[in-house]
DNA sequence: AAATCTGTGCAATTTAAACTTTACAAAGTA
DNA sequence: TACTTTGTAAAGTTTAAATTGCACAGATTT
């Protein structure tokens, strides 16, 4: 029977790793982030201490540079943080290792942004169609008057949504979510059966 | 005071509605996909009633291939459709009006996938770590035995997190998501309102 | 059967995003 | 003070995505 040496086994757990490593990749792309971002976050959660822009470009091959513009935006995601090290005047890097609350941070700060602009168009809006209402005469045409009646319902439902949307943020960003769909553990899977 | 002609009000209701389509782009693009698809919701929406390729393509000034990938990417999201128009032979596409349904099919359309792909990768790593488990004797090192222990930990983890995912998907798929944050229309707002 | 229309596969082009190189400011060290 | 180190701004390059143009099959009409 064949046998692996201590190097060859540890080879294989990290092709293992990287394997892991790649799914977290993708399921941050379905964020709509570049695939770095998800990269980065997977090695420095594979590698369970907070690491350097120069152990970062070391491992993936890529600049420096480049190290630096991701990690600033998974900062801005709320998915990494700066680490203080004593001793060391590099900044280091550590990442939200609850992958469901990486979900969480990428979803509230994608869509708080949509939110956000949409309330400026609104009032924008708003008062674009009072103003135009103030124009209206019994001599318009019909099709003013339906168009114009149209667009504040569209605007209307338009408010529907991204006001769902903002409470959907919230429903996620509180954690209430978890009291409807929670998360089980393995360790939780465990106990269940054991309990039987 | 000034007045505006029938065709001035309507170039400005029509300037709003443009507005309007490109916030509903917006926030299209947030889940990913091209902004075209987005445009292209936004149009048919608004237009009310199912476009051709054709009317498309005047409307956004692209090439008629342009509109045929796009509404067939559409269409996969299932956030639009053909629609049947007698004395027509060209294709007629049509789009879900309803704001958070379209949320909810593209939402269950990217993590669906995720999920997909996880759970075909997971099964091969857990073969692949039985596998290399064959090969631990108590003459492997600390740090084999320590990474491979971790490994299973991390899988356990990753296992988990997409399970929640899973969950997550069929919360907003069934339409519970309803029961737990509503959708509060205009109209219902009126009401609430009028009870006052 | 010939002519027209419609949607789409495919290769080519354009445009946008990802990434690198260079340079430099700020802070630390000798 | 001069010399490193570190992070990032700015501009340039490469790579990937979006978009177009051409061509053609299948269906329809004349």
């Amino acid at each position: 029977m064949e046998s692996f040496s201590n190097n060859q086994l540890l080879q294989e757990i990290k092709s293992c790793e990287e394997l892991l490593t790649d799914r977290i990749a993708d399921n941050m792309e379905t964020f709509g982030v570049s695939s770095t971002v998800g990269r980065l976050l997977g090695i420095i959660y594979m590698n369970r201490e907070a690491m350097t822009l120069d152990s970062l470009a070391e491992e993936t091959g890529m600049s420096k540079t480049r190290m630096s513009q991701v990690m600033r935006q998974m900062i801005s995601f709320n998915i990494a943080e700066k680490e203080y090290v004593k001793g060391s005047r590099k900044d280091h890097y550590n990442v939200e290792r609850d992958y469901a609350q990486t979900f969480i941070s990428l979803f509230t700060s994608n869509w708080s942004e949509v939110v956000k602009r949409n309330t400026s168009l609104e009032r924008r809006l708003r008062e674009q169609i009072r103003h135009l209402e103030t124009f209206l005469t019994e001599d318009s045409s019909e099709e003013v008057k339906v168009r114009m009646e149209r667009l504040q319902q569209e605007l209307d439902e338009w408010n529907a949504y991204y006001n769902w949307i903002n409470n959907l943020v919230a429903f996620f960003e509180s954690g209430e979510i978890f009291n409807h769909v929670p998360i089980v553990t393995p360790t939780k899977k465990e106990e269940a059966k054991n309990e039987e």
